[in-house]
DNA sequence: CCACACTGGCTAACGCCGTTAGCCAACGTC
DNA sequence: GACGTTGGCTAACGGCGTTAGCCAGTGTGG
């Protein structure tokens, strides 16, 4: 949790507009429609005058992607807490919202800013598969994996790609105590 | 295999002298340098004459795509069939080419044109797991979802990554015939 | 042998993008 | 009431993908 405190917004006024803006054109139009000039025309305002609240382009969609974090989160924490529960909010949770869910977990990261959301964001799945780390993020691998394949069409037509999740995410929750190396 | 012999490269001449170009630029530069202007420039040529050979930036990417699917498939095969052989050769190759990596198998794809290829790629991670459709198609969201992960450098610094991959490795690939619904 | 169509270059330009420079009105403060 | 700060504005730059339109060379059919 530290001193960033997840549940309040976060950065100055303007700057949570600016985001807003740019959130709703995200969700409503996709990555592309998200540019400097329109996120002003939703405001009102013309382009430049956003670079008096923000440097970067780059700025913005930090905040989206700690803003879709955040609400990836929440939502992994909405159902029950066994592993098939925790991957079917993942996949339900990244097909209803494929843009955020680019912004939230595609793109490199800089640790500082993100860790602790992130860290929010991943703990259901560490808890679902009873603490072991590697497995854990093994899992996190898996569900992205799967999620990020599917939103991108790489499955043949007719795949049932339910059933490619249960087969994962049993072997991963299953227990392996008695497989040699 | 089908019509589209992979074996030969795609496309009219002056269009692989394209995408050759494109490559190099890809590799060397990354996805942001690998712009018309750019690529022309490569050949000694101005942008717009690249339009008499090819209709759109898409159809570079395209064959970018295609490149890098044939050249991640022999690569899948230059070791061992074992899981954890293919899974490292899986590995390895994506951080060695993560551009190309990027181009293979991140944006979505035409499965008409690329399908082949893409089996071609999928095939020996099918087999490492002996031929159960649903967990080999698992294996590979759990390889994709790690690599996309590491080069997008989601994990906390100082994460024991060879662990995960041999973890999720190993749990999907053992033996699960005792394991109950 | 020449007319002609086609191929594959070229320049100019359009409308977008992110971003910078520089101007100015409103406002709060000493 | 002067004055610095805030937050708008317009103009413009260089880069992007792409289109329009021009033209030299080439090969081919009459």
């Amino acid at each position: 949790m530290s001193e960033t405190d997840r549940s309040r917004p976060v950065g100055t006024e303007r700057q949570r507009d600016i985001v807003a803006a740019a959130l709703r054109i995200l969700i409503s139009e996709g990555p592309a429609a998200v540019t400097m000039r329109r996120v002003a025309a939703e405001l009102g305002i013309q382009a430049p005058s956003l670079y008096k609240h923000v440097t970067d382009k780059g700025v913005v969609e930090e905040l989206l992607q700690q803003h879709a974090m955040a609400e990836f989160g929440v939502a992994l924490r909405s159902g029950g807490r066994a592993p098939r529960d925790v991957a079917a909010a993942y996949r339900s949770w990244a097909l209803q919202n494929p843009h955020l869910y680019e912004f939230a977990v595609r793109r490199p990261m800089r640790h500082d800013a993100i860790g602790a959301t992130e860290q929010f964001a991943a703990e259901p799945l560490i808890e679902a598969v009873g603490g072991d780390r590697d497995r854990a993020l093994a899992l996190l691998g898996l569900a992205h994996g799967l999620v990020d394949l599917e939103l991108n069409d790489h499955f043949p037509r007719g795949t049932d790609i339910d059933a490619i999740w249960r087969a994962g995410v049993d072997a991963m929750a299953a227990d392996r105590s008695s497989t040699p190396t």
